[in-house]
DNA sequence: AATGAATGAGGATTCATTCAT
DNA sequence: GATGAATGAATCCTCATTCAT
């Protein structure tokens, strides 16, 4: 009992201070020892708690991980019309890449992969429930005759994806530009570009 | 110019290298020894043409946004109809990725920006060209009538450069996974994605 | 007693452990927590009894030594002549150091010297009656008549235990070389090397 | 010119500094900081001359062995009798052990053997050349009457290494007890130790 | 113009040991 | 008596960059 709230806290408290700095100074820049020093732990108890760098990283990743499955599942079981629950789904992950870009972009990419640690095993099955809640949203979407009956599932769901991460990453990285250039919002470029996504056509 | 010249053939061949040895090792794990070793020059030569390791890379990716940038072109100027254009732009882009998927990421994102210097310039305005090119790309489609009239063309172009981007990504991270779990090549998910991608719905 | 009893297992299990650990990963490489582990207690039960990492090895090398002081003891006693005694305790000593190499070794050179321990009093103690015994071995050559009369009793105890340590050492070391470079096995030249010891000249 | 004197500059002081603080503490307690720091130049600057700091250590083990080879070669070619010239082979080789026992022993036992690396090319030559030279000191042993005719002579010049090295190494590292237990001089034991050793019998 | 030489600053990880409970 | 937890101190090595020649 008191040992699980001692890890709890300690794993808490360096994973807080490890994403603020990872998120102000890239991975590579931050030092293990600057995480210690955040979390206030010395940087011997922290490699008690995780065996390394990138395992830190790698778990908050995770935590993203966790918030988009929640998205997703509330996208496949919210009530409104799809529609709406698109632009919601849509909304909510761009809310977390705003607030987290990075572990956002972490959240795409390769993971390293040791499917014998505990972790990774957790990261794929967070992935897979994650494509299964979307396909129950897409799913909802054919029922209700606002997707194409004949529509491929799994390759939309991993299509539907990459897409709004695309577009969503670009309209961070480039919103001073969209804003200079075309006197475009973020909001307004995302609301378009989320519509034409949907619409097609292009 | 004897100058300009030596110039000339100094900066290509430490690219040349560069990019063998980031493509082969990533950027983190190439040092500049490596580079100038690989170069057949010195170090501190090699400082003389390029001030530091990071423009290197940049000019690097400039090279792979010229590149792009005929892609555009092409899809732009190209004969035949708007759809055979598309999946020829888009491929040609799938090309790149497949031989250089390092660069191409590095050419999306934002590139450390210190506009004074002129590679970064050069960078931006090979960007404007691109969108320029995608613009005329998109207006001819129109002109075909197989894209909206009433779409707002620059938003579309962004949306349309990230969201080939990003499936693209995620069909190279994510090959293995596709074919062990859906048994489907990165080719015909490929298609499939770029297909729901122009026609929408999703 | 209930508590000698446990010192006693405590001890020897760690012991145990340990030794095995050693041999296979060298003193170095071989963590406490290593050995604690193994052990299947806990670390800190570990240095209740024992007082540090260096006083493990110590006690694993305290039993060689009481190996190698039962083989001098078998050379003393022993029924055979004295050439069939020399050869059996050359071999017996060969025997040991190739199942532990290490060990062995640790046996030779200065012991870390801390004289108010327990242990190092120990470990001198045995080196005495080691002495002692190889001392009645030589002397019951002489009374054989296959050692000089007018030897010096202690120096020759002294010179043959570290000729022969000397001698087996490098044939452990240097069998690879011995094999390519004279065709000739350990076995071989270990015999001829102490033929040579005892009868000299060379 | 320049760059030979400043490389023999740089490579000399590393070693000095090294050997002293290798001496002192041993190879594990001495770190490559230390080393770097009694040389007076920076740790990087060091590792432009040595690969690493068992690269150092090998260095020096490399120059007593070629120490030892010139004690060979006198003995070899010397020009008294066989006698005098064995004992004073022996007593030069007493003279550097005593001077640097810790180098004196890392000559003998495996080299961590990496044979394109051109230092333990060297090593190697040096260690057969050394070989051969005792070789012909035992063959003239032969031609003088004082060796056996049918001695095998490659064995005997190992034999005669190893059993010197270990009296040699016992000697040092027993003096005290010498002293105490028997009375007797390191001198006087090595003295006796290496008679015996010449005469057998034992 | 070209470069050999030098280095400051860091960086991830390990481990023997202690101590409060 | 047993131990979980915590850590200070170290360690080897790397590398981008500068500068005198």
């Amino acid at each position: 009992m008191r040992k699980a709230l001692r890890i709890e806290i300690h794993t808490a408290s360096v994973l807080m201070a490890a994403e603020e700095l990872f998120e102000k100074k890239g991975y590579e820049a931050t030092s293990t020892d600057d995480i210690a020093k955040l979390t206030g732990i010395s940087k011997s108890t922290m490699y008690v708690y995780f065996k390394s760098k990138q395992i830190i990283w790698d778990s908050i990743v995770c935590k993203y991980m966790e918030m988009f499955l929640e998205d997703a599942r509330k996208a496949a079981d919210g009530k409104g019309s799809f529609e709406d629950r698109y632009y919601k789904l849509c909304f909510d992950i761009v809310e977390k890449f705003e607030a987290h870009p990075l572990f956002c972009k972490g959240t795409l990419g390769k993971i390293s992969v040791d499917m014998d640690q505990e972790l990774y095993k957790k990261i794929y099955d967070i992935g897979e429930q994650t494509n299964e809640e979307i396909a129950r949203f897409i799913r909802s979407g054919i029922e209700e005759g606002k997707v194409r009956k004949d529509i491929d599932i799994y390759p939309a769901v991993i299509m539907m994806w990459s897409s709004i991460s695309g577009i969503i990453t670009m309209a961070i990285d480039k919103e001073e530009y969209l804003k200079l250039r075309f006197n475009m919002t973020r909001e307004e470029y995302l609301n378009k570009a989320f519509k034409m996504l949907l619409e097609g056509a292009l």
